[in-house]
DNA sequence: TCGATGTATCGACGAATGTCAATGTGACGT
DNA sequence: ACGTCACATTGACATTCGTCGATACATCGA
């Protein structure tokens, strides 16, 4: 099965791959597309900016379920795109998982935009 | 029950609308995933670049079908996304059709993926 | 006026996406 | 051991998306 892979974790020069100044490679316009594919979506535009305004930052299913009116399957589905993209993380504690917004990543997806 | 989270006043200002810092309302969400979707496909990502590493900053249809590999109107169906996102304008010299990346759009996408 | 040229639009198609109900999977608590 | 809770996975569905060929539209040159 084609699993969508994460963002490549060593790439140190992401730093300097702005949609502007200089014509992209095609490897590169996927790399980036492939995470604002992910910002695409109101939802889980809507579950980042919920978990990071969470108590210690970060927020369970089930804490983000009532406020985005989803099913549970459905945002479950969603935050496994956003962990998929490298946008968040999750960590399994007890009966819960807790989700955190990579802020690095973000970063980075900001910078691409930049000159 | 949902925590009650800080109201932001019907901001006219789209400067301040960051993913980070705050929960965004439905509204808000919607409008920067609009923005996203169009950034989220690689096509979309590289037409962008490669207008932005043109002669004067701008391109026409028929500079870019031939660097994307797609037929002409794929691309010109890309460059209406890009024009109806913001992200690009859209200029009718002539028979030419020349295009320009709005890059106070990237800007303020940028901007929002910031703390 | 007429043909050529650069773009946009239309119609169609397969593929991907967002969503849910139903079910599966572990981790507690009793 | 058993039931419950939190979450993931599956299967299904309608919708959207990316793409192309064919065609329509507009502009220029002869």
């Amino acid at each position: 099965m084609p699993t969508t892979l994460p963002l490549l974790p060593s790439d140190a020069a992401v730093c300097c791959s702005p949609v502007i100044g200089g014509a992209l490679s095609t490897e590169e316009a996927e790399r980036i597309a492939r995470t604002f594919k992910a910002l695409g979506d109101p939802t889980r535009v809507r579950l980042l900016s919920l978990i990071a305004a969470s108590d210690e930052g970060e927020a369970c299913i089930c804490d983000l379920t009532e406020p985005v009116g989803l099913s549970q399957p459905t945002v479950s589905h969603h935050m496994k795109l956003l962990v998929d993209a490298g946008l968040a993380t999750r960590e399994q504690r007890g009966r819960w998982a807790y989700y955190r917004v990579v802020t690095d990543a973000l970063e980075q997806a900001s910078l691409a935009l930049r000159p």
